[in-house]
DNA sequence: CTGTTAGCGCGTTCAC
DNA sequence: GTGAACGCGCTAACAG
């Protein structure tokens, strides 16, 4: 691959006439200009990144590290990143799998690569975290879940006033034998979810959900657990999913149980992936603008790059709930 | 950031030294040895891989290039890309949205970057992908598609044995009439998928389909190309969808005009994606593994790389016929 | 066993 | 308006 030297050389200037040629960072005669130009397209040279931020001290490239199932589930977020990184001039450097030892090797990569800044999207905390980030880390946005003893920005989702919103909704639609169908324990959003839940639960007037059982996001987990919840001796009328997969399992399930949906049970989820518009029946849910969510990420983090913003930034994308088929008033025999 | 120097000028050690204990490439003394791992820990000394990149002209980065919405469906095929190259040290790129402009941007910055190695996931041809890529272009391994001029190896899926092996399923089960729903005209995929029910109805006699009709490769095209194949004057029995997106919008079209399924209409998809066995009715599908085609197209790519590899390589996987509830017999009233 | 030195490709002073 | 020269952090060839 050319060189600017050989540029140069070839060109009859000095290497830092091209240089300037090329940055445009001082006046250079127009015929030189010219010249330069041509052979640099003759050449097809092009400059050199690495050797660039050897010297700058800056790579123009952020981390975006997933843990490991995410991937689906975040597709769209990611996009939104990589939207905003692309119209800023920057690159995203992809990590999945965020288990224990991957986690480390991915941050020590990461680091060794000096990237200028790096965005997290977990679900759980990871409490070694400031240790693995090094002497002076890089700027660090938490994407949709917290983290102790990181100096970072947080964007997430409002997820405690998603669950809220769903359950209100429920609620006028007369439901009382609440049911909750979330994720993992100790995750972030099954926290908040709950706490949502409870507040308007209580509320209302109804002491406790229905119901409630913590399994894996996906259509598995949704399906085990909503067979777990037909199967109570005082089944709910309504769920809410912590997620879209989940309520889709969850949906396969009631049939099989032979429960209708929404005649004998209403089902909200969360998050209204591509599909949940066409589930039989179609989804109600709390819609999340992921993308957006994802922009807002890389724009918080360019932010903190560029060096002047208010610390520890936080901020709470709202949900809006989608009306559509599977939830409708209990039905009393 | 620590810098060798000051660890070195710390340990009182030539710059070398450090880094032949970094690198344990050549023997140093024991003592030593442990005086600078100490004084590195505790600087909290990283190594910068650009400077090293610099020197070695290599970066252990490979850059992967994703069309602009294929990001939910190949979010498989991507973790397994990762997969693979975090096992060999290669960090990945990531960049989506391949149309026109962005593309050849995409592309000029990677070659800035001086990636090692790209992987290109399309399904269209770029005719410019040559000259994009520039004078002596790094490896290139293409995904699932083929473009003209471009001297890559190929690793993909064999979609038309995948639509033969489905048609011939249907076939098998007595139907005559079978459509095709399929991704957009001009598609790698559609291409190939056209030829592989062709051939296998041909063989069985049957002269053409019951109905061709290509969309977007999504729920809502699926939703859209199902509409059409049912409103036809001599509606097909069943119907091979290129994609279970485009199958699970159909199953969705096919409930709101009234058909059943299998009943009235078998329906076969590909790709079996997580939701596939939880749709209602479940569905039968040619299942693809993309993750570990990721997986392929990275190992190719790193060996060519490597520099031994017999050139243009050409890889298809295939798929597997999963069975489920979407596909029955014929039913003549 | 260890240190000195010369680049890798580029941006940037400083001197003309 | 232009060029020479230094250094970013690191590896490797060469001397001791």
């Amino acid at each position: 691959m050319a060189t600017m030297k050989q540029v140069a050389a070839r060109a009859g200037v000095s290497i830092s006439t091209v240089s300037h040629v090329i940055n445009g960072t001082r006046a250079v005669r127009e015929d030189v200009r010219k010249r330069v130009l041509a052979i640099i397209d003759e050449m097809r040279y092009v400059p050199s990144a690495v050797a660039r931020s050897l010297r700058s001290d800056t790579t123009r490239l952020i981390g975006v590290i997933l843990a490991e199932h995410a991937m689906h589930a975040r597709a769209e977020l990611v996009c939104g990143i990589e939207d905003a990184a692309f119209e800023a001039g920057y690159g995203i450097l992809l990590c999945t799998g965020a288990d224990g030892a991957r986690l480390a090797a991915h941050l020590r990569t990461l680091i060794e690569k000096r990237i200028d800044g790096l965005v997290l999207v977990a679900d759980s905390m990871h409490d070694d975290l400031p240790m693995l980030l090094g002497a002076d880390p890089p700027p660090v946005v938490l994407a949709d879940f917290q983290a102790a003893g990181v100096d970072a920005d947080i964007v997430g989702f409002d997820h405690e006033a998603a669950a809220d919103i769903a359950i209100r909704h429920l609620l006028e639609l007369g439901h009382r034998e609440i049911a909750l169908a979330i994720g993992p324990e100790g995750t972030h959003a099954a926290r908040a979810q709950l706490a949502g839940a409870a507040r308007a639960l209580g509320e209302a007037g109804v002491p406790r959900p229905a119901g409630q059982v913590h399994g894996e996001s996906s259509c598995e987990g949704g399906y085990a657990a909503f067979r777990q919840l037909l199967a109570l001796p005082a089944p709910p009328t309504a769920v809410f999913a912590g997620n879209d997969l989940i309520a889709l399992g969850g949906l396969r399930a009631a049939v099989d149980a032979g429960v209708g949906v929404p005649r004998q049970l209403s089902v909200v989820g969360c998050g209204d992936i591509a599909l949940s518009p066409y589930a039989v029946p179609r989804l109600t849910t709390v819609a999340q603008p992921q993308r957006r969510m994802g922009q807002v990420i890389a724009q918080t983090l360019f932010s903190r790059i560029g060096g002047a913003l208010p610390p520890a930034l936080r901020e709470l994308l709202q949900g809006e709930l989608i009306l559509r088929e599977s939830t409708a008033a209990p039905f009393f025999c």
